[in-house]
Formats: structure tokens, sequence, C-alpha cells
DNA sequence: AGTTTTAGTTAGCCTTTGCTAACTAAACTT
DNA sequence: AAGTTTAGTTAGCAAAGGCTAACTAAAACT
């Protein structure tokens, strides 16, 4: 079974959140999206059975090589869409909000297009 | 309740279908989206409800004012979106794919700043 | 007239993904 | 030691939106 936006948006919050925290716990991922404990207890260990992350017997949360390269291509995805749209004049809050939209569902591409395009925007300074 | 994404394929649907035949019936609707007799018929009866589309005795479908304005606002940014992406280089499959999925997330703001990009593109045909 | 095709409905199942309520168990507090 | 807070789990509900099976009823053939 593949990996659904919902899965795809736990793995992004666990990247996010281990880039500044030393561990991660369930805890702090229902904090991070403001869901309910359960919600995320469920979440973590259909995670953990597909593969996408490891959990020692402290209950800290490590991406596997699976869950890293999935949490990474999704998070610059975020990162490409969100600047692109910030460029084109949308106000941040929007562009955060369309970008973590739009991540789970782009093909790459698309994608890929429109990094090519941002590129040789950002590069031509000289409008 | 507020129109979901699966009701706004509907719409669209039902809009798209009425350019080129002189009446649309749940039938029509099931082949073109490749869903079934029941969940078509049930949709139809929700979007009745909602006040988007009206029945008449013969099970001709047409939109209310209300329904086209969300049928067109929608096939709008199908329109907008897919060509932009092919603009880019994606091939129309994909692209049209991928705009049939943004087309319900996107912002306003985001797709009018996009539209606005396009159009500048498109007047400055001297790359 | 009798059969078959076509269009639509009803009933009910399944998956995904959120939720609350209520529990356990470990870890602080006093 | 006793109570409280914190982290996590289990059980079960709900909504959205697909599906199949099985039915009705009208239309179209033969």
């Amino acid at each position: 079974m593949s990996l659904k936006e919902s899965g795809e948006m736990y793995l992004e919050s666990i990247y996010v959140l281990s880039k500044t925290k030393d561990v991660v716990r369930s805890i702090d991922i229902a904090e991070h999206m403001n869901y309910s404990k359960p919600s995320v207890s469920r979440a973590v260990s259909m995670l953990k059975n597909e593969g996408y992350i490891n959990i020692d017997h402290e209950g800290h949360i490590t991406l596997t090589d699976a869950g890293l390269s999935q949490a990474d291509k999704i998070y610059d995805r975020h990162k490409v869409l969100s600047e692109a749209l910030m460029l084109l004049g949308v106000d941040k809050k929007n562009a955060e909000e369309d970008a973590c939209k739009m991540e789970h569902i782009i093909s790459d591409e698309s994608f890929y297009a429109l990094k090519n395009h941002l590129n040789k925007m950002k590069s031509n300074a000289d409008k």
C-alpha cells in the first residue's frame, strides 16, 4: 500500500520537528499538527508498520531511509511551491497553506517544470 | 454545508457535458467520470438538495445559477492551470491531471496571482 | 405480446482519516 | 506514600466518497 496524503504530512512533520528538536515523540507531532493523541498514535503505528519510521523503547521516533526520502521530497515541494507563490505576490500565509495542499498532489513532471521555471526567474533577477 | 471537492468535480462535468450535449443525464455523468451509476445517483441527489442543479421530469440535469457559477469558476481554474503547466513544458495528459487536482484546492489569491503571471508571460511572447 | 436493454434507485459495504471517552503506566510533586 | 500530570493506547463514532448487488420501470426490439 502506497503512502497517502495524510501519511506524507506526518512524515513531513517528523522531518521538520527533528530539525529543531533532538528527539521527536508522538506528542510533539500531535502538538505540531494540532491533531489528537489517538489520531497520531494510529498514524504513527501505521507508518512504522509500513517501514517509514522507527520507534525506540523510549518512544523516540526517527525516519527510516524510506521515510526520510519521502519526507525530503515533500518538504522540497513545500519550499519550492510556497516560494514560487510568494514570488508571484501571494501572502506568506496563503502561500504556505496552498503549498501544503499542492505538495501532495502535483506530479513529478509538473513539479520539476515549475522548479526549473522558478530557477530561471530567480537567475533573471533583472526583470 | 459547503461544496466538497467531489461535488465540484460533478458540477464541472455537468458544465463540460452541457457544452457538447443538448441534455445531460446521470448516465452521461457516470460515463464521463468513469463512476458507477449509484455513485452518480447519490451525488446528483445531493447536488440537487443543495441547490446546485435542477432535474426535470425526464431526468435532464441543468445547473442552477449557484451551480453554474461554481462550475464556471472551477472550469476557469482548470483551463488556466493546465495551460500554465503546458507552457512550462508539461505533457498535456499530466498537465490536465494535475490541473484537475489543483483546481479544487488553490486559494483565490494564489490562483489570481498565477493567472496574472500567465497573462504577462503570454503578452511577452518575446522570450 | 414478450423479451431485452437502458436509466435510475436502494441498500449496504469499504477505506481513509479525523474525533472523543476512557484506560494504563510511568514520572513528577507534596 | 498518595496524588497528579504526562504520554500513549484501545475502542468506537463520524463524514466523505468510492463500490457491488439487486431491484424498478420505461423504452425498444423481434
